[in-house]
DNA sequence: TGGTAGCATGTCGGATATGACATAGGCTTC
DNA sequence: GAAGCCTATGTCATATCCGACATGCTACCA
C-alpha cells in the first residue's frame, strides 16, 4: 500500500476504506445473485449509483455504501472487517 | 440493544455506529487532552460541529465521524472496533 | 461579582452528495 | 445482427450536510 499520490496518510486511509467497502459491496452483491438494479431498488437509489459505490468514486459517501451494506445483509462486524482491511472469507471449518 | 422505536434494523445498526464513533471521539479526544475547538481547527471544522459529532447527531455524517476520528490519530483498526462496538476496554481473558 | 474557558444547541447560506435519467459498451442468445 | 440484460459513466436539479456564527449554560477562579 502506500501509493503516495499526494494525499496524507488519513486521506489515504480514508480511500482505501471506501475501496474496501465497495469491493466488499459487490462480493455480497454476486454472492447473493442480485443485480445493481436490484440493490438500488432495496435501498431506494439507482443502478447508476450502485455502480458507483462499487467503483469506489470519491463522489459516494462512507455512510451511503455503510447503509447499502447494511441492507444486503451484512452486519457490523462484517462491515468493521472491511473497514478493517480485513473482509472476504471466512475460514468454514 | 434493540431499542425499537420504529427503527428497522440497518438503521438501528447505523445509529449504534455512529454514537460507537461518537463516543470514540470523545475518548480520543480527552484522551488526549484536547478541546473541541482544537480539534476543529485540526480538521478545519468548527467546535459547533465536533459537539455535534460527540453527540452523534444525525445530522453529521459518518464521513465527518471517521475523518474527524483519522485526524486525531486513530487508525483504520480503531475505527473498526468502534464500528464493531468493542472499543475501549477489550477483555482479553 | 465579573471574567474566562469549555461545551451544547439553533440557524443560515453555500457546498456537496443524492436519485433520476440518458447513454454507451460488453456479453449473451436467438 | 438485433434484441435483451448488466454495468459504466456523465449530467442535472434538489436534498442533505457543512462550516460559521450567535447564544446559552456550567464550572472555575480571582
Amino acid at each position: 500500500m502506500q501509493e503516495f499520490l499526494g494525499l496524507t496518510q488519513e486521506e489515504a486511509s480514508l480511500v482505501e476504506m471506501r475501496l474496501c467497502l465497495a469491493n466488499g459491496l459487490r462480493t455480497l452483491r454476486t454472492k447473493q445473485a442480485l443485480t445493481q438494479k436490484d440493490v438500488a431498488r432495496r435501498v431506494g437509489s439507482s443502478q447508476s449509483r450502485v455502480a458507483k459505490m462499487e467503483a469506489a468514486d470519491p463522489a459516494v459517501s462512507i455512510d451511503l455504501l455503510i447503509r447499502t451494506l447494511l441492507s444486503l445483509g451484512a452486519g457490523r462486524e462484517a462491515v468493521a472487517d472491511m473497514i478493517e482491511g480485513r473482509f472476504g472469507q471466512e475460514a468454514p471449518s
